[in-house]
DNA sequence: GTCAATGCAAACTTTTTGCAACTCC
DNA sequence: GGAGTTGCAAAAAGTTTGCATTGAC
């Protein structure tokens, strides 16, 4: 279930791309970063880590595309700000973003089916499921907020 | 129905803000805005007109924070690049991004309401309606994409 | 006459691009 | 050695902010 880095490293290979230092730092990162919405910086930051130098946020950026290109990887806006990298892997759940505390709950992809299904065939439009994230507050939020 | 341009001017008096030439304009622009979806160089350059003068994207800015501070407005994010507005009063549908063509296809609540009620029941994550976009590819897109 | 609102310029965030230098295969 | 990658710097788009001037009430 897994994805291994080397599963990653493998796929540059198999295009006939290059296995840079960066590269692997960032193939690392994503492969082990399951359940988390990483931004570009986020990843940055922990490839740098892995690398133990630094790497451009260019360089992350295209290898990003990169992975999004070889259907690795899709990217996400949960609301605001930078927009999240997400596995391709897990598409079996969608997100439901709090715009109060940044927060995202994962949700089994039953919940929306139905409702997708239905824009199917009423109106012909396609959802992208992994583009998808819906915006609202949280329980926690909406609570602090009732009963200041 | 309608919003009227006179009622956010009025609300704006009200709230003991000015009503300038600048801000008057973009009253008459988004009052007259109903099914679109409007980003503030939209508003801008509508408001221009009206005005029959230069308006800074700052004054902008500053004039749909208003009011959506004042609960008139939302905005909402289509998917990428600008954000656009939309009045809080037109709340009885949902929009469908498609990310090929940039065309919003406009849904009836009710296609929603089960869902919103559910993630609401089991999840207690209050979703915000006027933030919510769905992204996908419209009937169209999909059909080109799928015979070239 | 005050104080809010404007315009301008500058900063800001996120992301993209051009190009010379580098390095993987 | 040659093509793919990198870093740097600069640019892009969208939005926010500081500040002096203007203008509404």
């Amino acid at each position: 279930m897994h994805l291994e880095a080397d599963v990653l490293v493998s796929a540059l290979q198999s295009a006939g791309m290059r296995v840079t230092t960066a590269r692997r730092a960032i193939c690392e990162v994503i492969a082990t970063s399951h359940a988390e919405h990483l931004t570009a910086a986020d990843i940055q930051a922990r490839a740098e880590t892995l690398a133990g130098g630094s790497i451009d946020p260019s360089t992350v950026y295209r290898t990003l595309d990169v992975f999004q290109s070889l259907g690795y990887l899709h990217h996400v806006h949960l609301g605001h700000g930078a927009g999240v990298v997400h596995l391709t892997d897990e598409t079996d759940h969608h997100h439901l973003a709090c715009e109060s505390c940044g927060q995202t709950l994962d949700v089994p992809l039953d919940e929306f089916q139905p409702l997708f299904d239905r824009l199917a065939r009423t109106y012909g439009f396609v959802v992208d499921r992994a583009h998808f994230a819906v915006v609202g507050r949280c329980r926690a939020c909406e609570q602090t907020e009732n009963s200041p």
